[in-house]
Order: C-alpha cells, then structure tokens, then sequence
RNA sequence: CGGGACGUAGCGUAGCUUGGUAGCGCGCUUGCUUGGGGUGCAAGAGGUCGUGAGUUCAAAUCUCACCGUCCCGACCA
C-alpha cells in the first residue's frame, strides 16, 4: 500500500473524548472514529490490525476442534423468553421493532440462538461432541459505554459453544478452549493471565477470565504471588481468621446511641466499639424478597458473592429514597444505623451471615430502635441466621486461603472468559440429544468468550511509549514500513524504495509505502505515532554508502547494504 | 438512574464573570522556502458559537428546557 492512497488521518492532538492512552492512540494513529457514544467506526489501519486478531482467534479454534459459522445479530425475542433471559437481560437488550411492528432483539451473545441449532441438529450421541464459534458483531445497551471500544454498545466478539454428553466431555472441552485461550492472547503479544471468575446471571459452574494487568482495567483482581491463586474480586476468598470468640457471658443489652448511624461513629467516644465488634446489618432485596444480611463492621459486602449464593436474578440495598422500601424498614421497626437482627426481624425474612461472624459473641449490634443498640450479642445464640455464606469482599494483604501469604490485589482488563454452562440452556431450549442408551439427554455445555475489538485496544493499552504504538508484529496492520526521504520518482531513493516495496510485497510481507512529499520529521513522526513494527529508513546521505537504515520500532537503527535490504527485513520478521 | 464537567471551524482552545464586529494554534488550499525527527514566510478557504424558547434595542455571553459528549458512582453475560 502506498501511503498517499491509503487513509490515515493521524492527529497531533488527541479528541477530548478520549481519556485513556490507548484510546487516544487509536483516534491519534487514524485507526478509529467515533460515530455516536460506544460506536464506531474503523479506519482501514484499525480494520487491518482487528483482521489480524481476527485471524490469530479463527486459527486457534480451528486447531482446538471448533467449527465457525455465522449467527444472526436479529433474533426473535422468543427463545429470549424461553431463557428466561428476556428478562434478567433485560438491561442490555436493545429492541426493535419492524414496520409490522414484530418485535426484535439485537444479539448481546448467542446462547439461544446456539442452543436452538443443537436442539434441531444435534439429535444423537453419534454427533457430539461439538464446539461452533463465531467472530460477530454483538449489541449491548451499555448504561455507560466508555474508553472506546473497552466499553462499546456495538463490539466484536469471539464466542464459542460446545456441547458435550458428559460432563467430564464438558470439562475437556473447556480445557480446550482454556489453552487455546492461552495461546491465542499469547500470539497476539498481550501478557495475561487466567483468574478464577463468578459465573453471573448467565449461570454454569466453572468458569475463568483471561485478564490483561493494566490500571485503566475495570476488573479488580486479588492474586498471591507465592502460591499463584488468581481470581477477581467478585469471586475471591482469603484465609482470614473468624472474628475472635470471647466467653459467652453477659445478657445482650440495649444502650442508647442517639445519632449514632455509622459503623464509625459507634467506633467513637463515648462508644468506642471497635468496627471488628460490630455486625453491619443490611436489608437487601433479592428478587424483590427482603431479607437481612450480616457482615462485621469492618467488612464490605460483595453484592456479586450475594446474588451467587441466593440464585437471585437481581439484587439491590433497599433505600430508604424509594417509597415502595419504606415498608421494609417499618417491619424492623428502624431505619438504617440502627438496625439489627436481634429483634423484630419478620418470620419469614431470610438472615444471610458472613462466615467470619460465625461464632461471634460480645458483639455490638442495632436494636431494631432507632437511637439504640444492643451490645453483648452472639451470634450463635441472639440472631436467628438462616444461612452462612462467604459474602464479604477481600482486601489486599489478607493471608492466602491456600498457601498464607500475604494476597495482593491489582486492575485488570477482561478479554476472554471461559465458562462451564450444564445444561441451564439445553434443557430449556430443548437442546436434547439421543444416547447409547437410548435415554434423551440435555447436552452438556460450555461457552467461550473473547472480546476482539477489545483485546486490540488491550493491545494497546499494554504496548506504546511516548511516541505512540508499538504493534507487536502479529497484529500490526502493516508490519514494514518504508520511508523514502525523496520521491521524485525518478530519484535513485525512491527507485530503491520502489524496489525494495516490489520485493517485499511479492514476498507476502505487508508493507507500506510513505510516498508522500513530507518532511522526514514528518514521516518519522507518524511512523512512530502508528507504530509499525520495522522501519526502513531511505535517504540519500546512507544511499550514497550504498546503505539503507532498518529501524525496529522502539529500537536502534542498524544500516545494511542497500542489495541487502529484503534479505535483512525478511531477517527481522523472522521469515 | 444519582453526582459532576463540558458543548465556539476537521482537531485543540480563548472569548462568557462585566451582553455590542467571533479570535488563536494545529490541520486544510495556493505560492515561495526548507529538505534526516511535526521547516519558515506570505496569502486564502472554512463558523446555524449543540438545539429551541425567553429576557433585551442588542445574546457565544444572562434565564429555562431539551439534545449530545465525557468523568465518578450504580450496573455489567
């Protein structure tokens, strides 16, 4: 390609749309434009280097056994409600309807559509097992779409179904798709690394994400660097002590707190109960059911582990803003500060407990009364709790559940994310197939998710200095490029040019040629700014020594004999 | 949806407090110049000042509403 005919509008100053580097880059180098809010559209650079991540997934699942096709981004609401997924999505679906006005959904991923063919093709044990993928455009009605394509309403994804008879089958499909996984974000020159995940509204059991270590991520993940456990935050547990037992002794005790609505304001004179001895007491509405959950006062509660564990669709605080929650609170008998669940909680309400409240005494707690507390309250024997669960939410420097060593905790960029389904969708959808035995079986499934157009800004975000990207060859959109410092085409400069372009494009290396009549700082400059992997520098001071200068991106330069030059690019590319 | 900021030429911005001819840099066009890290000079094109109401003799500037964009939070398959 030469340069003059191609597209690449590079920008001195970055848009102030964008905030994060990498995003700037992408606007910066001419790979991207935004059309509206979280979309967008790519330039021929951003296209070349997508096709190449693009390419890099295609092949990896193809080697791991995958089977490609194409689903539809249109899809009829219906087996949305089979789901049940018209519903807890409901969020992120975006709707449309047609001039007949039938209503439509816009595809945020492919479950149902997936689910549907198996239930109509893969009808005997003799055809499984089987793992269909797709590279497709998926719509999400973001509540707020950001950093570019990090976070966009319309983005390209990778996702993978596999179906199995058994679950040991499911688990070695999963185990497929993992390495591939590995592999894949490795060829395309990101460093990430696999953590333990919560498998969310879209259910399953088993389940990773494949996380890029960047601060501008969304994820927080908590890791041990000794023993290597990994795992985001909204699944992660540690090896942290139970709250300290003390001898049972005294009768629980109600003392005014008047004013007194904070965890650290009872931590205070004239209370002075240290957080550690406080149960936080919190109503929460699971499905619309009210119910209390319990944490210790310097805990915080990881909603993520709440729904996990109630199987709820939704949960949310109840708030004392919004008239409808009010009633709850009335039930209690207070509002939130004074709150407990000592006294007065309903019958029927479901108490959720934090395990390190698990045989707890002496504890301080609210009396149900506003302006009053309990004091000297076990758990065990005051509070009728109706379940214990993990529920609170690590923090870094809490000992390693597995090994004890202090964990740590870092932000993380989500590209890929592998899970272990069941049979959640077959059975519902129907996705039934015949075995030796005669008997219908749901399949059993699996799904696999990368986020392409994501992963390239990753890409990005994790590979550039000052000057601007710095493609990792896989993925760069051209990996040459050639910048003569004269073109007069009938200089000796840009005849060499010509003929070192000819050479390389006949080899299959994807080279650009800058013929346009700048300035070298120009040209350099943009270079840089696009970040191709080799540069290969042409003017006539070297070319009078019979050399040409091969630039890697971000390296040194290093001259060789003009005659030699294809040889040496080809060197460089390891070709 | 809650909180905050912003909307002036393709991009970055000044002007708004105190109402009165819309300015600068980059980019773009033309000419000359320069020619190894975003040359220099000159001339030029390009603006519904987000949209709509209102106040006023007069609105980019003041008021209100709406739209859009970005940030924090909530949410997130």
């Amino acid at each position: 390609m030469r340069w003059t005919q191609a597209l690449i509008p590079t920008l001195k100053e970055a848009p102030a749309e964008a905030e994060i580097l990498s995003h700037k880059l992408l606007l910066r180098a001419g790979l991207l434009r935004k059309l509206a809010s979280g979309v967008y559209t790519f330039l021929p650079l951003g296209l070349r280097a997508l096709r190449k991540v693009e390419q890099i997934v295609r092949e990896e699942m193809d080697r791991a056994g995958a089977l490609e096709i194409l689903m539809p981004a249109l899809q009829p609401p219906e087996i949305w409600q089979q789901s049940g997924r018209y519903e807890t999505a409901r969020d992120v679906l975006y709707k449309v309807r047609d001039n007949s006005k039938r209503e439509w959904v816009l595809g945020p991923t492919h479950e149902e559509v997936v689910t549907t063919l198996a239930a109509g093709e893969l009808g005997s044990y003799r055809l499984l097992p089987k793992n269909f993928y797709q590279i497709q455009v998926k719509f999400r009605d973001e509540i707020r779409p950001r950093f570019g394509l990090m976070r966009a309403r319309e983005f390209i994804m990778k996702d993978a179904y596999s179906f199995d008879t058994t679950d040991e089958g499911a688990m070695a499909s999963y185990r497929k798709m993992y390495d591939a996984y590995s592999r894949i974000f490795e060829r395309c020159g990101l460093k990430t690394f696999p953590v333990e995940a919560d498998t969310g509204v879209i259910g399953g059991s088993h389940s990773h994400e494949f996380m890029v270590p960047a601060e501008t991520g969304e994820n927080d993940v908590v890791y041990c660097e000794a023993c290597g456990y990994a795992a985001n935050i909204e699944k992660a547990t540690s090896g942290i002590p139970r709250t300290a037992a003390r001898e049972l002794g005294a009768a629980v005790e109600k003392f005014p707190t008047p004013g007194v609505v904070t965890i650290a304001a009872l931590s205070k004179a004239p209370h002075a109960v240290p957080a550690n001895r406080q149960i936080k007491t919190l109503v929460y509405l699971a499905d619309s059911k009210p119910m209390l959950v319990l944490i210790r006062g310097d805990d915080q509660l990881n909603e993520t582990k709440l729904m996990a564990r109630t199987g709820a669709a939704q949960v949310r605080p109840a708030d004392v803003a919004n008239p409808a929650d009010l009633a709850h609170f009335h039930a209690l008998g207070a509002m939130p500060g004074s709150l407990g669940a000592v006294a007065k909680v309903p019958a029927d309400w479901p108490v959720l407990a934090d395990e390190r409240l698990r045989g707890a005494n002496d504890m301080t707690t609210g009396a149900n009364e506003d302006g009053f507390h309990f004091r000297h309250v076990s758990l065990e024997r005051d509070i009728r709790v109706t379940h214990w669960h993990d529920l609170r939410t690590v923090t870094a420097g809490e000992p390693c559940a597995k090994c004890a060593k202090a964990l740590k905790i870092r932000r993380a960029i989500e590209v890929g994310h592998v899970f272990k389904l069941g049979t959640k969708y077959s059975e519902k959808l129907g996705a039934l197939f015949v075995d030796v035995d005669g008997a219908r079986k749901p399949c059993v499934m699996g799904c696999y998710g990368i986020g392409v157009t994501r992963t390239l800004q990753a890409v990005i975000e994790q590979c550039n200095d000052a000057d601007g990207i710095i493609w990792p060859l896989a993925v760069a959109p051209y990996a040459v490029c050639l910048t003569p410092l004269v073109v007069a085409p009938d200089s000796a400069v840009m005849q060499l040019a010509e003929k070192i372009y000819a050479a390389l494009t006949a080899a299959g290396v994807d080279v650009i040629l800058d013929d346009r009549d700048e300035r070298p700082g120009v040209k350099f400059k943009d270079a840089d700014l696009v970040g191709f992997p080799i540069r290969v520098g042409l003017g006539e001071k070297s070319l009078a020594k019979g050399e040409v200068e091969l630039k890697p991106r971000g390296g040194a330069i290093t001259f060789v004999k003009a005659e030699e030059a294809v040889a040496a690019v080809l060197k460089a590319l390891g070709r």
